[in-house]
DNA sequence: CTGGACCCGGCCCCTGGGGCGTGCCGCACG
DNA sequence: CGTGCGGCACGCCCCAGGGGCCGGGTCCAG
C-alpha cells in the first residue's frame, strides 16, 4: 500500500533530520527512499525507515562522520554498539591530545623568559659506531618503537660480544608530532665488532660540536619537551652558528626508572 | 639585516607548519611575512616570528578554529590564556552533549522490544483555558526558561487571585535539539479571571483525546525521553489515528522533587 | 481556478587544509 | 657554459555536512 508511504516534511519532522540532510543521505545511497516519483523527483519514504533515519541521526550527533556511519548502520545491534564505542575511544582519545596543548597554552609559565629555564652549553663529541634502528611513525607508536628498539639492539650487540659505549640516543629526523612521522632513528654507540642483523644498521656518528640542554623529566613530558628544542635552537641562532643536523635525545639515565631526576638531553649538531 | 630572513622551507620546519598552512595563514593577514619578493612571490619571515606562528600552531593543534585563533593570538598572555580556557570549555561542553548520543547508542537496552518499554493509553481531555509564555530557545536554554517561565505564570495567577486548575505542561511545537529552537511554549490551566501580562498569554486549550505515556524520572533524561516521543508516536500510527498537533510534557508532580518517582508524561493530541 | 503549502534540484558558501601539477627561480656541479 | 635539482609559488580539485537562497513544479483544499 503506498498508503503508507511518508514524504519528505513528514519524514522530516519524524526523524529530526534537516531536508537536506535527508537528501544527501539519499544521494549517498546511506538512506534510499522507498519510493521517486519519477517525474517530480519526490521521495517517499516507508515508515519503516524511519527507525534507521533516527540510528544515523544519533550517529551524526554523537558526532560520528558520514563514512562510518556507513559502516556502522547495518551491523548487528550488539557488533554496532562495540563499534560507536570504538570510534569514540579513538575521539575521547584525540581529546586527551588536544587537551596537553591546550593545558601547555593555559598553564602559567613559572616565571622568567621561557628561554632562561633552560641552561644551553655546547660541547664536544667525538666520532662513534653506532647501531640503529630507524622507522617512519606517529606518535602513538614513538614510545613503543623506542624501547623494543633499544631492547633489540641492545640484545643483539650482548650476542655479537659487543658492549653499548654510550647513552642511548634518539635521533628525530623529521617532525614527529600527531600527524608527523618521522622518521626516527634509536642510537646505540657501541664498542667491538658487529654485524648488521635485520632491521638495525651500522654507521658513524660523525664527531663535532653539539648545543645540549639537560631536562628533568618533568621537562620532557610531551609537549613540554618541545620548548627545550626551541630553547636550544634559539640559543643556536642566537650565538651564529649554524644547525648542522637532525635533534636528538639522549637518554643520559635509564629510560624506565626514576621518574623525577634529570636525566634526558636534547641536543642539536651544531657547525 | 635581511640575512636574519628566514624562507619559508625554513620557517616550516621551526614552526611545524605546513607550506600550505603558512601561506593560507599569510593571505588571511594571521601571520604575515616579514618580506616577499614582488617578483618571484618569494616569503621571508623574520626570526621574532617564529613564535606567533608556534603559539598559532599550538592553538591549531589544539583543535581552534582559525576565526578564534585570530582573535585569541593578540591578547596578553594572562587574557589569552583565559579566553583558551573559556573556548575549551565549551569544546567539553560539546563532547559532554555528543556523549549523551554515545551514550544511548552504546548501551544495551534493557529487552524486549523499546515500544515494549512504554505503555501508551488513550485520554480525554476537556478544553480548559491555559496562561501561556512562548519562546524559541535552543537546548541549554530550556531548563532555564520553563523553570522562570513556571514561576511567573504561578505568580500572575496569583497576583490575579486566580488560581492553577491542572498540571503545568510544556508543548514543543518544533523541535527543540542541541541545534533546532522550538518554539517552546509553558502551559498551565487555570481556573478564575486573568488579564494577560508583558510575554504571558491567554488562549484556549482544546480538548479532545491524546496518546500519553508515563515516564519515570530517568526514563525522562536527555536523550532518553527522545525514544518516548518516538514510542508515542509509533503507537498512534499504530492504532490507526492521526497526530492532530504538538506533543507536550506534562509535570504531573512538582518538577524540581523526588528525582525517581514517576511523573512526566509525554501527550500526544490526536484526532 | 487559485492560493498556499510542500517539494525539487542547483548553485554558492563555510573550515582548514591535503594533494597534485606546472612552472619559475637560483645554485651547485660537471 | 649548460643543466639538473631543490625550493618555492600558484592554481585547481577534493573532503564533511550541510546552510541558505532561488526558480520552478506539485498537490490539495477552498
Amino acid at each position: 500500500m503506498g498508503g503508507d508511504l511518508l514524504r519528505a516534511g513528514e519524514f522530516q519532522r519524524r526523524t529530526r533530520l534537516s531536508a537536506k540532510a535527508l537528501r544527501l543521505y539519499a544521494e549517498q545511497g546511506l538512506l534510499v527512499p522507498d519510493a521517486v516519483d519519477p517525474w517530480s523527483g519526490h521521495r517517499g519514504y516507508a515508515a519503516g525507515q524511519v527507525e534507521r533515519a533516527r540510528l544515523i541521526a544519533a550517529l551524526r550527533r554523537a558526532g560520528m562522520p558520514l563514512a562510518r556511519v556507513r559502516e556502522v548502520v547495518d551491523l548487528e545491534p550488539g557488533a554496532r554498539r562495540s563499534a560507536v564505542a570504538r570510534w569514540w575511544d579513538g575521539v575521547e582519545e584525540d581529546l586527551r591530545r588536544r587537551r596537553t596543548w591546550v593545558g601547555a597554552l593555559t598553564v602559567e609559565p613559572d616565571d622568567g623568559e621561557e628561554d632562561d629555564v633552560y641552561e644551553v652549553a655546547l660541547r664536544e663529541v667525538r666520532e662513534q659506531t653506532v647501531l640503529t634502528a630507524e622507522r617512519r611513525l606517529t606518535v602513538d607508536e614513538l614510545e613503543d618503537f623506542i624501547t623494543t628498539a633499544a631492547e633489540e639492539i641492545d640484545a643483539h650487540l650482548t650476542r655479537s660480544g659487543a658492549a653499548p659505549a654510550g647513552p642511548l640516543r634518539v635521533v628525530y629526523h623529521g617532525m614527529v608530532t600527531e600527524d608527523g612521522d618521522g622518521p626516527v632513528e634509536v642510537v646505540r654507540p657501541f664498542s667491538g665488532r658487529v654485524e648488521p642483523a635485520g632491521e638495525l644498521r651500522i654507521r658513524l656518528q660523525p664527531g663535532g660540536r653539539e648545543a645540549v640542554t639537560c631536562l628533568t623529566r618533568g621537562q620532557a613530558e610531551f609537549p613540554g619537551i618541545l620548548g627545550a628544542y626551541d630553547a636550544v635552537g634559539a640559543w643556536v641562532d642566537a650565538h651564529g652558528l649554524e644547525r648542522a643536523g637532525s635533534p636528538a635525545e639522549v637518554y643520559v639515565g635509564d629510560r624506565d626508572v626514576d621518574p623525577d631526576e634529570p636525566h634526558v638531553e636534547v641536543a642539536w649538531p651544531v657547525r
